[in-house]
DNA sequence: AAACCGTGGTC
DNA sequence: TGACCAAGGTT
Protein backbone atom coordinates (compact mmCIF):
# COMPACT_ATOMS: atom_id res chain seq x y z
CA UNK A 1 0.00 0.00 0.00
CA UNK A 2 0.95 3.73 -0.40
CA UNK A 3 2.62 4.41 2.90
CA UNK A 4 4.26 7.70 1.75
CA UNK A 5 2.25 9.96 -0.30
CA UNK A 6 5.05 12.21 -1.27
CA UNK A 7 7.41 9.33 -2.35
CA UNK A 8 4.28 7.97 -4.62
CA UNK A 9 3.43 11.87 -6.05
CA UNK A 10 7.25 12.28 -6.81
CA UNK A 11 7.55 8.87 -8.48
CA UNK A 12 4.51 9.78 -10.92
CA UNK A 13 5.87 13.18 -11.51
CA UNK A 14 8.70 11.34 -12.35
CA UNK A 15 7.20 8.99 -14.87
CA UNK A 16 5.48 12.30 -16.47
CA UNK A 17 8.43 14.16 -17.35
CA UNK A 18 9.80 10.69 -18.80
CA UNK A 19 6.88 10.43 -21.01
CA UNK A 20 5.58 13.93 -21.51
CA UNK A 21 2.61 13.73 -24.31
CA UNK A 22 2.39 16.43 -27.19
CA UNK A 23 -1.35 17.40 -26.84
CA UNK A 24 -2.34 20.81 -29.59
CA UNK A 25 -3.90 22.40 -25.93
CA UNK A 26 -0.81 21.35 -23.57
CA UNK A 27 1.58 24.32 -23.12
CA UNK A 28 5.14 23.75 -24.18
CA UNK A 29 7.41 23.68 -20.89
CA UNK A 30 8.48 27.26 -20.90
CA UNK A 31 5.25 28.82 -22.35
CA UNK A 32 3.24 30.56 -20.34
CA UNK A 33 -0.47 28.83 -19.96
CA UNK A 34 -3.68 30.27 -20.90
CA UNK A 35 -6.56 29.86 -19.02
CA UNK A 36 -8.89 30.64 -22.06
CA UNK A 37 -7.43 27.36 -23.82
CA UNK A 38 -7.44 25.11 -20.98
CA UNK A 39 -11.05 25.81 -19.97
CA UNK A 40 -11.94 25.13 -23.86
CA UNK A 41 -9.87 21.68 -23.75
CA UNK A 42 -11.36 20.75 -20.67
CA UNK A 43 -15.04 21.39 -22.26
CA UNK A 44 -14.34 19.46 -25.12
CA UNK A 45 -12.68 16.28 -23.38
CA UNK A 46 -15.64 15.92 -21.64
CA UNK A 47 -16.72 12.51 -22.02
CA UNK A 48 -14.77 12.79 -25.31
CA UNK A 49 -11.86 11.63 -26.77
CA UNK A 50 -8.35 12.86 -27.31
CA UNK A 51 -8.18 12.89 -31.42
CA UNK A 52 -11.99 13.07 -31.37
CA UNK A 53 -11.63 16.68 -29.67
CA UNK A 54 -8.06 17.94 -31.19
CA UNK A 55 -8.74 18.89 -34.22
CA UNK A 56 -12.01 20.98 -33.03
CA UNK A 57 -9.72 22.70 -30.52
CA UNK A 58 -7.43 23.86 -33.48
CA UNK A 59 -10.57 25.21 -35.66
CA UNK A 60 -12.05 26.78 -32.12
CA UNK A 61 -8.73 28.68 -31.25
CA UNK A 62 -7.87 29.77 -34.60
CA UNK A 63 -11.23 31.35 -35.29
CA UNK A 64 -11.90 32.71 -31.30
CA UNK A 65 -8.44 33.28 -30.03
CA UNK A 66 -9.36 34.83 -26.56
CA UNK A 67 -12.73 34.24 -24.73
CA UNK A 68 -13.93 37.27 -25.64
CA UNK A 69 -13.86 36.73 -29.10
CA UNK A 70 -15.77 34.07 -28.52
CA UNK A 71 -18.48 35.91 -26.24
CA UNK A 72 -18.81 37.74 -28.98
CA UNK A 73 -19.65 35.13 -31.85
CA UNK A 74 -23.05 34.34 -32.38
CA UNK A 75 -24.36 31.25 -30.87
CA UNK A 76 -24.88 29.77 -33.56
CA UNK A 77 -21.71 29.99 -35.04
CA UNK A 78 -20.19 27.93 -32.13
CA UNK A 79 -22.65 25.62 -32.84
CA UNK A 80 -21.61 25.11 -36.36
CA UNK A 81 -17.98 24.54 -35.31
CA UNK A 82 -19.49 22.35 -32.59
CA UNK A 83 -21.29 20.29 -35.11
CA UNK A 84 -20.45 16.60 -35.04
CA UNK A 85 -18.65 16.80 -31.14
CA UNK A 86 -22.05 15.77 -29.61
CA UNK A 87 -23.19 16.85 -25.94
CA UNK A 88 -24.28 19.87 -27.88
CA UNK A 89 -25.47 21.34 -24.10
CA UNK A 90 -21.47 22.07 -24.34
CA UNK A 91 -21.33 24.16 -26.79
CA UNK A 92 -24.68 26.26 -25.61
CA UNK A 93 -22.75 26.19 -21.70
CA UNK A 94 -19.32 27.22 -23.84
CA UNK A 95 -21.08 30.38 -25.22
CA UNK A 96 -23.10 31.64 -21.50
CA UNK A 97 -19.42 31.09 -19.62
CA UNK A 98 -17.70 33.02 -21.98
CA UNK A 99 -20.05 35.83 -22.00
CA UNK A 100 -20.23 35.27 -17.64
CA UNK A 101 -16.32 35.23 -17.49
CA UNK A 102 -16.26 39.02 -19.87
CA UNK A 103 -19.58 40.19 -17.61
CA UNK A 104 -18.58 38.72 -14.07
CA UNK A 105 -14.84 38.91 -14.49
CA UNK A 106 -13.71 41.03 -17.13
CA UNK A 107 -12.77 38.69 -19.70
CA UNK A 108 -10.16 36.68 -16.98
CA UNK A 109 -11.13 33.24 -15.31
CA UNK A 110 -11.30 33.07 -11.91
CA UNK A 111 -8.53 31.22 -10.57
CA UNK A 112 -10.69 29.41 -7.01
CA UNK A 113 -12.63 26.30 -7.49
CA UNK A 114 -15.52 27.85 -5.84
CA UNK A 115 -15.65 30.41 -8.73
CA UNK A 116 -15.29 28.31 -11.67
CA UNK A 117 -17.96 26.02 -9.81
CA UNK A 118 -20.27 29.35 -10.48
CA UNK A 119 -20.13 29.11 -14.29
CA UNK A 120 -22.34 27.41 -17.06
CA UNK A 121 -20.55 23.71 -17.71
CA UNK A 122 -18.08 23.64 -15.37
CA UNK A 123 -18.56 21.06 -12.71
CA UNK A 124 -16.06 19.83 -10.16
CA UNK A 125 -13.85 17.72 -12.27
CA UNK A 126 -13.66 21.00 -14.12
CA UNK A 127 -13.18 23.53 -11.54
CA UNK A 128 -10.18 21.43 -10.07
CA UNK A 129 -8.68 20.55 -13.55
CA UNK A 130 -8.51 24.41 -14.45
CA UNK A 131 -7.39 25.71 -10.85
CA UNK A 132 -4.44 22.77 -11.02
CA UNK A 133 -3.66 23.28 -14.83
CA UNK A 134 -4.06 26.78 -15.43
CA UNK A 135 -3.24 28.52 -12.04
CA UNK A 136 -0.67 25.79 -10.24
CA UNK A 137 -2.61 25.79 -7.33
CA UNK A 138 -3.91 22.51 -5.70
CA UNK A 139 -6.55 21.02 -6.56
CA UNK A 140 -8.04 17.28 -6.72
CA UNK A 141 -8.71 16.36 -10.22
CA UNK A 142 -11.17 13.37 -10.33
CA UNK A 143 -12.21 12.04 -13.76
CA UNK A 144 -12.73 8.21 -14.91
CA UNK A 145 -9.35 7.99 -15.35
CA UNK A 146 -8.07 9.08 -11.88
CA UNK A 147 -11.33 7.02 -10.62
CA UNK A 148 -9.86 3.72 -12.15
CA UNK A 149 -6.29 4.51 -11.24
CA UNK A 150 -7.56 5.29 -6.87
CA UNK A 151 -10.00 2.17 -7.35
CA UNK A 152 -7.00 -0.22 -8.36
CA UNK A 153 -3.88 1.44 -6.22
CA UNK A 154 -7.05 0.76 -3.10
CA UNK A 155 -8.56 -2.17 -4.47
CA UNK A 156 -11.57 -0.51 -3.62
CA UNK A 157 -14.23 -3.22 -4.69
CA UNK A 158 -17.83 -1.31 -4.23
CA UNK A 159 -19.35 0.09 -7.43
CA UNK A 160 -19.67 3.31 -8.65
CA UNK A 161 -21.07 5.45 -8.83
CA UNK A 162 -21.90 5.28 -5.65
CA UNK A 163 -18.30 4.82 -4.29
CA UNK A 164 -17.25 7.82 -5.82
CA UNK A 165 -16.80 10.21 -3.09
CA UNK A 166 -14.72 7.21 -1.58
CA UNK A 167 -12.04 7.75 -4.25
CA UNK A 168 -12.64 11.35 -4.22
CA UNK A 169 -11.31 10.95 -0.72
CA UNK A 170 -8.55 8.59 -1.29
CA UNK A 171 -7.59 10.61 -4.59
CA UNK A 172 -6.83 14.07 -2.11
CA UNK A 173 -4.76 11.81 0.34
CA UNK A 174 -2.08 11.61 -2.62
CA UNK A 175 -2.26 15.15 -3.93
CA UNK A 176 0.85 16.90 -3.78
CA UNK A 177 1.47 20.39 -2.66
CA UNK A 178 3.72 20.77 -5.54
CA UNK A 179 3.19 20.90 -9.59
CA UNK A 180 -0.46 20.75 -8.92
CA UNK A 181 -0.64 21.14 -13.04
CA UNK A 182 1.53 18.51 -13.47
CA UNK A 183 0.04 16.10 -10.89
CA UNK A 184 -3.23 16.44 -11.99
CA UNK A 185 -2.16 15.92 -16.18
CA UNK A 186 0.02 12.73 -14.57
CA UNK A 187 -2.68 11.44 -13.15
CA UNK A 188 -5.14 11.61 -16.41
CA UNK A 189 -2.01 10.48 -18.61
CA UNK A 190 -1.31 7.54 -16.23
CA UNK A 191 -5.05 5.99 -16.41
CA UNK A 192 -5.09 6.69 -20.67
CA UNK A 193 -1.68 5.35 -21.34
CA UNK A 194 -0.56 2.70 -18.66
CA UNK A 195 -3.51 1.97 -16.48
CA UNK A 196 -5.96 1.55 -19.11
CA UNK A 197 -9.48 -0.18 -19.14
CA UNK A 198 -8.56 -3.16 -20.84
CA UNK A 199 -5.08 -4.78 -20.43
CA UNK A 200 -3.30 -2.53 -17.49
CA UNK A 201 0.39 -2.18 -18.55
CA UNK A 202 1.33 -2.87 -14.75
CA UNK A 203 5.30 -3.50 -15.99
CA UNK A 204 5.75 0.30 -17.26
CA UNK A 205 3.22 1.51 -13.94
CA UNK A 206 5.46 3.85 -11.38
CA UNK A 207 3.15 2.43 -9.04
CA UNK A 208 3.51 -1.05 -9.59
CA UNK A 209 4.65 -1.68 -6.42
CA UNK A 210 2.16 -0.52 -4.33
CA UNK A 211 -0.59 -1.35 -6.35
CA UNK A 212 -3.26 -3.21 -4.00
CA UNK A 213 -5.38 -4.40 -6.80
CA UNK A 214 -1.84 -5.77 -8.67
CA UNK A 215 -0.71 -7.30 -5.84
CA UNK A 216 -4.46 -9.37 -5.28
CA UNK A 217 -4.47 -9.95 -9.41
CA UNK A 218 -7.64 -8.08 -9.64
CA UNK A 219 -6.44 -4.75 -11.26
CA UNK A 220 -8.38 -5.64 -14.84
CA UNK A 221 -11.59 -6.16 -12.74
CA UNK A 222 -11.42 -2.54 -11.20
CA UNK A 223 -13.63 0.22 -11.14
CA UNK A 224 -16.56 -2.52 -10.73
CA UNK A 225 -19.78 -0.54 -12.19
CA UNK A 226 -23.47 -0.97 -11.54
CA UNK A 227 -25.09 -2.74 -15.01
CA UNK A 228 -26.71 0.22 -16.76
CA UNK A 229 -30.04 -0.12 -18.08
CA UNK A 230 -30.80 -1.57 -21.38
CA UNK A 231 -31.71 1.19 -24.12
CA UNK A 232 -34.51 1.18 -26.12
CA UNK A 233 -35.18 1.35 -29.84
CA UNK A 234 -37.32 4.46 -31.19
CA UNK A 235 -38.63 4.73 -34.41
CA UNK A 236 -39.79 8.02 -36.70
CA UNK A 237 -39.51 9.01 -40.57
CA UNK A 238 -37.45 11.69 -41.73
CA UNK A 239 -39.31 13.94 -44.75
CA UNK A 240 -36.24 14.69 -47.50
CA UNK A 241 -38.37 17.80 -49.39
CA UNK A 242 -36.91 19.54 -52.20
CA UNK A 243 -37.76 23.14 -53.43
CA UNK A 244 -37.60 23.92 -57.48
CA UNK A 245 -34.09 25.24 -56.66
CA UNK A 246 -33.01 21.90 -55.31
CA UNK A 247 -32.60 23.14 -51.85
CA UNK A 248 -33.51 21.30 -49.20
CA UNK A 249 -35.89 22.03 -46.25
CA UNK A 250 -34.40 21.89 -42.69
CA UNK A 251 -35.40 23.26 -39.48
CA UNK A 252 -33.91 24.70 -36.17
CA UNK A 253 -35.12 22.25 -33.38
CA UNK A 254 -35.50 24.21 -30.22
CA UNK A 255 -33.05 25.25 -27.42
CA UNK A 256 -33.10 22.26 -24.95
CA UNK A 257 -32.62 18.75 -24.94
CA UNK A 258 -31.55 16.33 -27.42
CA UNK A 259 -29.76 18.11 -29.85
CA UNK A 260 -30.70 21.51 -28.70
CA UNK A 261 -30.53 24.64 -31.01
CA UNK A 262 -28.79 21.97 -33.79
CA UNK A 263 -30.03 22.03 -37.59
CA UNK A 264 -32.47 19.07 -38.86
CA UNK A 265 -33.74 17.23 -41.28
CA UNK A 266 -38.10 17.52 -40.59
CA UNK A 267 -39.33 14.46 -39.20
CA UNK A 268 -41.92 12.80 -37.25
CA UNK A 269 -41.49 11.97 -33.08
CA UNK A 270 -39.48 9.82 -32.25
CA UNK A 271 -41.35 6.73 -30.48
CA UNK A 272 -41.18 3.04 -29.96
CA UNK A 273 -43.78 2.55 -32.52
CA UNK A 274 -42.82 3.32 -35.95
CA UNK A 275 -45.81 6.41 -37.26
CA UNK A 276 -48.25 5.21 -38.97
CA UNK A 277 -49.91 7.05 -42.02
CA UNK A 278 -51.94 9.31 -39.17
CA UNK A 279 -48.28 10.56 -38.00
CA UNK A 280 -47.12 10.63 -41.12
CA UNK A 281 -49.74 13.33 -42.04
CA UNK A 282 -49.81 15.13 -39.53
CA UNK A 283 -46.02 15.62 -39.05
CA UNK A 284 -45.75 16.50 -43.10
CA UNK A 285 -43.94 20.06 -43.65
CA UNK A 286 -46.25 20.23 -46.92
CA UNK A 287 -49.23 17.92 -47.87
CA UNK A 288 -47.55 15.74 -50.89
CA UNK A 289 -47.43 12.60 -52.03
CA UNK A 290 -44.15 11.00 -50.72
CA UNK A 291 -42.22 8.38 -51.77
CA UNK A 292 -40.55 5.76 -49.11
CA UNK A 293 -36.53 5.62 -49.89
CA UNK A 294 -35.09 2.22 -49.25
CA UNK A 295 -33.58 1.40 -46.16
CA UNK A 296 -33.42 2.31 -42.77
CA UNK A 297 -30.98 5.01 -40.87
CA UNK A 298 -29.63 3.41 -37.73
CA UNK A 299 -27.60 5.65 -35.13
CA UNK A 300 -27.23 5.20 -31.30
CA UNK A 301 -27.36 8.45 -28.31
CA UNK A 302 -26.31 8.08 -25.43
CA UNK A 303 -29.65 6.66 -23.61
CA UNK A 304 -31.18 5.03 -26.72
CA UNK A 305 -30.68 3.23 -30.28
CA UNK A 306 -33.29 5.20 -33.07
CA UNK A 307 -34.56 3.88 -36.60
CA UNK A 308 -35.28 6.02 -39.24
CA UNK A 309 -37.04 5.91 -42.49
CA UNK A 310 -36.81 8.57 -44.88
CA UNK A 311 -39.54 9.89 -47.25
CA UNK A 312 -38.90 11.96 -49.87
CA UNK A 313 -41.17 14.58 -52.42
CA UNK A 314 -39.86 17.49 -54.90
CA UNK A 315 -42.46 20.67 -53.61
CA UNK A 316 -43.88 22.14 -56.44
CA UNK A 317 -45.85 25.88 -56.49
CA UNK A 318 -46.16 26.66 -52.44
CA UNK A 319 -42.90 25.85 -51.75
CA UNK A 320 -42.57 29.00 -49.51
CA UNK A 321 -45.68 27.62 -47.21
CA UNK A 322 -42.96 25.09 -45.58
CA UNK A 323 -41.69 26.09 -41.96
CA UNK A 324 -38.36 25.90 -41.85
CA UNK A 325 -35.43 27.16 -44.06
CA UNK A 326 -34.57 25.95 -47.45
CA UNK A 327 -30.34 24.97 -47.73
CA UNK A 328 -29.08 24.61 -51.10
CA UNK A 329 -27.64 21.03 -51.45
CA UNK A 330 -23.64 21.91 -51.66
CA UNK A 331 -24.33 24.21 -48.68
CA UNK A 332 -25.40 21.63 -46.28
CA UNK A 333 -21.95 22.25 -44.83
CA UNK A 334 -22.31 25.60 -42.95
CA UNK A 335 -25.37 24.23 -41.11
CA UNK A 336 -24.95 22.79 -37.42
CA UNK A 337 -25.99 19.37 -38.43
CA UNK A 338 -25.41 16.84 -35.76
CA UNK A 339 -23.83 13.66 -37.15
CA UNK A 340 -27.55 11.44 -36.94
CA UNK A 341 -28.21 14.44 -39.60
CA UNK A 342 -24.99 14.03 -41.80
CA UNK A 343 -26.45 9.90 -41.69
CA UNK A 344 -29.54 10.98 -43.11
CA UNK A 345 -28.29 13.61 -45.69
CA UNK A 346 -26.09 11.06 -47.21
CA UNK A 347 -29.01 8.40 -47.37
CA UNK A 348 -31.37 10.45 -48.71
CA UNK A 349 -28.57 11.94 -51.48
CA UNK A 350 -27.19 7.88 -52.30
CA UNK A 351 -31.00 6.91 -52.98
CA UNK A 352 -33.02 10.13 -53.80
C1' DA B 1 -31.03 10.76 -7.28
C1' DA B 2 -31.59 8.79 -11.34
C1' DA B 3 -32.15 10.28 -16.14
C1' DC B 4 -30.82 12.79 -19.61
C1' DC B 5 -27.40 14.18 -22.96
C1' DG B 6 -23.57 12.26 -28.67
C1' DT B 7 -20.15 10.28 -31.00
C1' DG B 8 -16.66 7.25 -32.95
C1' DG B 9 -13.31 3.70 -31.85
C1' DT B 10 -12.44 -0.79 -29.92
C1' DC B 11 -12.68 -5.70 -28.86
C1' DT C 1 -21.77 -6.95 -33.81
C1' DG C 2 -23.18 -5.01 -30.06
C1' DA C 3 -21.66 -3.50 -25.63
C1' DC C 4 -18.30 -0.85 -23.57
C1' DC C 5 -15.64 3.12 -23.29
C1' DA C 6 -13.67 8.48 -23.19
C1' DA C 7 -10.18 14.58 -19.56
C1' DG C 8 -18.74 15.03 -16.99
C1' DG C 9 -22.52 18.37 -16.24
C1' DT C 10 -27.30 19.49 -15.62
C1' DT C 11 -31.86 18.71 -14.06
Amino acid sequence: MIDDSAKAAARLLSWYDRNRRDLPWRAKPGEAVDPYRVWLSEIMLQQTTVPAAAPYFRNFTERWPTVRALAEAPLDDLLVAWAGLGYYARARNLHKCAQAVVSLHDGRFPGDEAALLELPGIGAYTAAAITAIAFARKATVVDGNVERVIARVFAVADPLPNVKPTLRKLAATLTPDERPGDYAQAMMDLGATVCTPRKPKCMLCPWTEFCEARAAGIAETLPRKVAKTEKPTRRGTAYWLLNPDGAVLLRRRVESGLLGGMTEIPSTAWQAEAPDGAALAVHQPLALSWRALPGLVRHTFSHFHLELAIVTAQAGDGWREAEGLWVPIDRLSDQALPSVMVKVARHALAHA
